[in-house]
DNA sequence: ATGCAACTTCAAGTCGACTTGAGGTCAAGG
DNA sequence: CCTTGACCTCAAGTCGACTTGAAGTTGCAT
């Protein structure tokens, strides 16, 4: 595959797969020429590191659960740890989500009346919401 | 309270009060010579702002949704769409954990090899889990 | 009255993850 | 053979949310 097809198939830009080969995450199989050529397990590997962004994993850190071998090489601690943090995250999430819902039904003219939005509300300055780990999405 | 205390009960340093400022978020009370001096309203204020953060707003869209009086204005539909939007990310974000979790404690030498690894995988490059709608918290 | 820690402004720097632009090369179709 | 569009490299730019640094001012305790 070329670098364009690799693209259209992952959903990865020929920028953004050049920038990750730089970064040591990923490897061309060979040249053709001057152009980079990928054999199938990059999908598999952009799938991967995919993953491991989404779960909240820096680059460089994904860079390090490969080891030279190009295999993956997973630390499972360093797993479970991610799997904690993830489900933090997840309940903190939860509570807005329930928050946000509940202020968009909600009839009080002002949301700062509404018990249900103030007890959403000091939940967050006490820390049990926010504000250490950050935000949720770029819908 | 000066900027020192507000920074102190928020847990918010105040350079990103400044800051916070500049961008029209917040605003002191007042001023005892050059020194800003803030009303009790502020640390209200700043949980809202720390909320909104951390329902993936950014800070421009928070700012949108405070009335030029200071009273939070809010779009019902936005919320409404915001709390989708969250509960779409802790979807993803539970399968991701759980996928973490099984490969933390999953036998098999390479993840790869794991056929609930491989399904994790596959849900993640077909789109179900990654990647738009980025990342989950620096721990 | 004086010293100084804590405040002030404003410009620039940082970080992560990319994207963009300029200028150059080259494989493949006509 | 020639064109051309897709690829290449490298440097610099972008975005969001702050932080840091330099240089200046000042409220307040002694």
């Amino acid at each position: 595959m070329d670098i364009a097809e690799v693209a259209r198939r992952s959903g990865v830009r020929a920028s953004t797969l050049r920038f990750y080969e730089e970064k040591g995450l990923i490897a061309a199989a060979g040249r053709r020429g001057l152009r980079r050529t990928y054999g199938p397990d990059i999908l598999e590997r952009l799938a991967l590191i995919s993953l491991g962004r989404t779960a909240g994993f820096t680059l460089d850190e994904i860079g390090q659960m490969f080891a030279p071998d190009g295999k993956p090489r997973i630390d499972r601690a360093r797993l479970a740890d991610k799997a904690k943090a993830l489900d933090r995250t997840i309940r903190r999430l939860g509570a807005i989500r329930d928050g946000l819902r509940h202020a968009a039904a909600c009839p009080a003219k002002n949301h700062l009346e509404c018990p249900t939005f103030r007890r959403l509300l000091d939940r967050a300055s006490t820390g049990a919401i926010g504000p250490r780990g950050k935000p949720a999405s770029r819908t």
